[in-house]
DNA sequence: AATGAATGAGAATTCATTCAT
DNA sequence: TATGAATGAATTCTCATTCAT
């Protein structure tokens, strides 16, 4: 007998999505559990998006959306590169341990085996940050700000590959893992985090900048 | 009718396994596919095994023995902290493209949500090469060589990620996109490596060194 | 928000029905897909009809009316039994080869397993060629037309499954084949018509007639 | 727990397959149920069969077998043409008596849409039976015992017409609800199966016989 | 020790049917 | 009256694992 789902309800459903594949992987992640935990028929979700994979591309898309959002909140207008870069950093770390579903969502894209998606979403996903990265940086490099020996489109890769590692760090197993092998610190812990942005900062700013990257 | 197993087919098992979970993932690998194709029977792999986990980290244990072989193997008895790390770029680079299987087993571990064995497997792997690189790295700031603002551990954690990311770039189809995306290079043609070496090492210079990374 | 269906959604139902039925047999016609199809809600077909079998019949009802307006269309007054059973047969294959629809929800019927619906359809659709066959037979042999060692319903069965037979030789890949295998014909391509129709007269005559059936 | 199957295990599952297709059509036949009544587990059908499809093959191959050798076993040697059909008219009437579920099988590829299946099918049984009755008309009619102006290959065609429908006027609701209407006889009794047989023969004589067919 | 036939729980997907609007 | 979003039981097929040989 059908009725007609509650906002609560077709929002729940994506949500639900996203902490089942987080928590357990694509594969792993059981289609009616996902309906019954969001309270839906699994007829609706697949009415709704195709098929499983339809469905996870449905949360991918809400988890880049947030992670995206998150990042564009993250004022850096009339700032240095530096303190955009800055402001960035803090915002990954922040958005990474509170929002770490989003993260292994990302993760789990990352991991696909489906080549035609995959290329899809690394267009979609990192032409984004490639180009904004790219164009900060370069604005930068006529600034006199940053070295202009590295081309703005491999800064801009190495500066990525910093910011993708970082957001790794706060979400899975391994990767906290690694994390506290590696600094001793707790992932879990907010404390340390003033401290590495710092060291994070006066690595960049070594590696980019010109006398220190601004 | 049982036959002993040749030489062959017991490294076989072993080698199949990592291929099929390097191109398929740990849950789209098959047992019986691997068996077969490794010219063995299921039950054997299961008997001496115990089940398709204990037979993943099997496979794990001989990638990641080919990938620390292949760094150990890279000579930097002498060398200058920089000139070390060229050289671990350099391998790294090289592994990953001629041997994509054994870096995405690793890869694999690093999605799993097995917690218990995330955390063993992290404290392995990373265990090793975060006291090699710390290692290096105090020696250089006791040289003189490399800044000590940033503290050895957290300099060889900033490393790590580099390398890392090094190593998902060319294995994978969303990293060899992103790469694609950032770099505007084709991932498996090595022909650009050079000066992406060069790059990443100006980049590391700036970013740890002291007056450059020697 | 209710709209009077207009004259052609009404019988559009039934004919988009007839078509799916015909095209993809009764399991696997899609109620959903019929009413998309036909520009109507599911709701109303199901208001309308009861439930899927209800529409099926439905369905064979207008099948069934087309099939016998085109029999009774076929003039046979004032004709000897021969001569009508000629027209009968030319009828019958054109029929066949325009309207193989109807046929295949003839077709249908005859492999339906609900015993109840199929006596009930069996009855209906079966009792009037019957009736009328063997009325045509009756006359025959008491004009001395037709043999009379053979009993007129007997006759009727017997003439009823050679026509059944050429209905369905003309719908449906098995019998299209079974047609190629047999008479090295084309079953789509009604050249061979005539001198089909002839060899099944001639076959008839000698069946049935006294003397070649006139 | 894997339990090496017995003999009667293997052929059942076919047996079972053939008297569930055959009650329930293929669509509303069940895999699992099958496996399940069969006592043997739904993986070792698939296992053995591919699919759904396969299994349903390798049933219609054994109700096949099992036609033609009862075909086969009609001995027709040194018969004339009319007592070969004689023998295989009875031989036909009574096989669809008691194996109606082989002839139900026949019946359901008639109606399968898989065309190439279909094709295949009808090559494969079709072209058996019209080679052999060709070959036996074309051999009465070269002694004078057929007529000769229906060709052999029409001749047979429209034989196993008739032929085709005594398999199925004994088999599935609509047949013999349909044999009811017609003859006014009970299917499910051999008692007129003799005279029907007669009558069958006085038709066929007068159709294909030269002066009667002996 | 080694085999591989056999198992059966589990998972994605479909679709006839309902009923609030 | 007509709609169509929503339902969930049902069905095919997979694959890690077992154990008699």
């Amino acid at each position: 007998m059908p009725k007609k789902l509650t906002e609560e309800q077709l929002t729940g459903i994506i949500d639900t999505g996203i902490r089942e594949f987080a928590d357990l992987g694509y594969e792993n992640a059981n289609t009616n559990v996902i309906a019954k935990k969001a309270g839906v028929s699994v007829g609706y979700l697949f009415k709704t998006y195709g098929d499983k994979q339809g469905f996870f591309v449905a949360c991918l898309e809400k988890s880049l959306l947030a992670l995206s959002e998150a990042i564009s909140a993250c004022d850096t207008a009339g700032k240095t590169p530096g303190e955009k870069a800055r402001a960035l950093i803090r915002t990954t770390i922040d958005f990474s341990r509170t929002h770490d579903d989003y993260i292994r969502m990302y993760y789990e894209i990352t991991a696909m085996r489906d080549g035609k998606l995959s290329k899809e979403m690394a267009d979609r996903i990192e032409g984004l940050s490639a180009e904004a990265y790219r164009a900060v940086i370069e604005k930068g490099q006529q600034e006199g700000l940053i070295r202009t020996d590295i081309p703005a489109t491999k800064a801009a890769f190495l500066f990525d590959n910093i910011m993708m590692m970082l957001q790794f760090a706060f979400a899975g197993d391994y990767y906290k893992e690694r994390y506290r092998v590696y600094t001793g610190l707790e992932p879990d812990d907010p404390a340390g985090d003033e401290i590495l942005i710092d060291e994070v900062m006066a690595f960049l700013r070594g590696a980019l900048g010109v006398g220190g990257l601004h």
